[in-house]
DNA sequence: TTCTAAATGTAATGATATAACGTTGCATAC
DNA sequence: GTATGCAACGTTATATCATTACATTTAGAA
């Protein structure tokens, strides 16, 4: 059974607008848990972040801003996104440079990503077997766990499929 | 039973200037059959890579390297780096935006990585039992794996006993 | 020797991120 | 209401990481 993890890798078929929306509403209530503040700058850092549904590098979003802003600069878009960091509204993607929205802002963090190099989306998986196994295998070695950072770069299905020779070896 | 995978985190007690020949000595093998040429420049910057065990930028690579060749760049040492980790010889570490020799160079790669956030040093991990599961989730969901990176951020044991209360949250 | 391709030299620039300090605006005490 | 303090944001400059583009040198084959 395919399950709803594979929803970023079918994002071109869903209703943006209601992701984004959602996303928007789950971090109003997770910062007022917190009693973080989402102000309006954040908010829209986090929307820019979630219209494209895949990672955004912090000059793309800069290049928004400065359309909808006067006097956006570097340290805006990333004061921003280091809030959000913080707040567990968005990933940074190590192996990118970039930076995507978290697809469960409530749980677990430091979450997992399946980047697709052809079509760039990702993927966010949350198994905990993994990280329990990493964690297990670094406690076991006296070695205390602050974050795992978790980026696994290859090929979605889809793209597999438009291009079978380019990077599979199996049959299908 | 303590495992010799700690070894990273023991450096300050080993015979380095051995541990840099053997990885050198490695080295050559490796580009023999893999019919590719380690060239002075290239068996340098390993070497240099090396010295430190720890991650080290390319920027402190390229300081040294001017300090005995003129001319030095920045492509003279991101070009060595390329080589490098084509064979298969150094790790980008990119969390650190950093390089460290392989430890296993002949081995399976896309290693996983324990990196000590108060010394800085690194242990190297291959644990097929956590790659394995990371490919068959990711099989699962139709994803085809072409490179994984694994970087668990913390504390070494060293440190966390140096800093008990910085990190740990557990009796001792 | 001549040719070729790989390796390296060289200058410039692009891409990512932070430092340092000033200004604004809001909450709270008085 | 107005002084105070602090968080957020503005602004300028700079640090850090990496690549492009083209010239020159070198090693090895023809």
């Amino acid at each position: 059974m395919v399950e709803d993890v594979l929803a970023p890798f079918r994002a071109a078929g869903h209703d943006h607008g209601r992701c984004v929306a959602e996303a928007l509403a789950a971090a109003e209530d997770i910062c007022a848990a917190q009693n973080v503040k989402l102000t309006d700058l954040r908010r829209r850092v986090l929307e820019l972040v979630w219209d494209r549904h895949a990672p955004v590098r912090a000059y793309d979003l800069l290049d928004q801003l400065r359309a909808e802003r006067r006097g956006a600069a570097p340290p805006t878009v990333y004061r921003a996104l280091e809030f959000l960091l913080e707040a567990g509204l968005v990933h940074r993607i190590e192996s990118l440079n970039a930076y995507i929205g978290c697809g469960e802002p409530a749980a677990s963090h430091g979450g997992q990503f399946l980047i697709c190099a052809e079509c760039g989306r990702v993927a966010e998986l949350d198994d905990d077997e993994i990280s329990h196994r990493v964690a297990e295998r670094a406690r076991r070695l006296g070695f205390t766990v602050r974050r795992q950072t978790i980026e696994i770069m290859g090929l979605c299905g889809q793209c597999v499929r438009a291009a079978p020779a380019a990077g599979a070896s199996d049959a299908g």
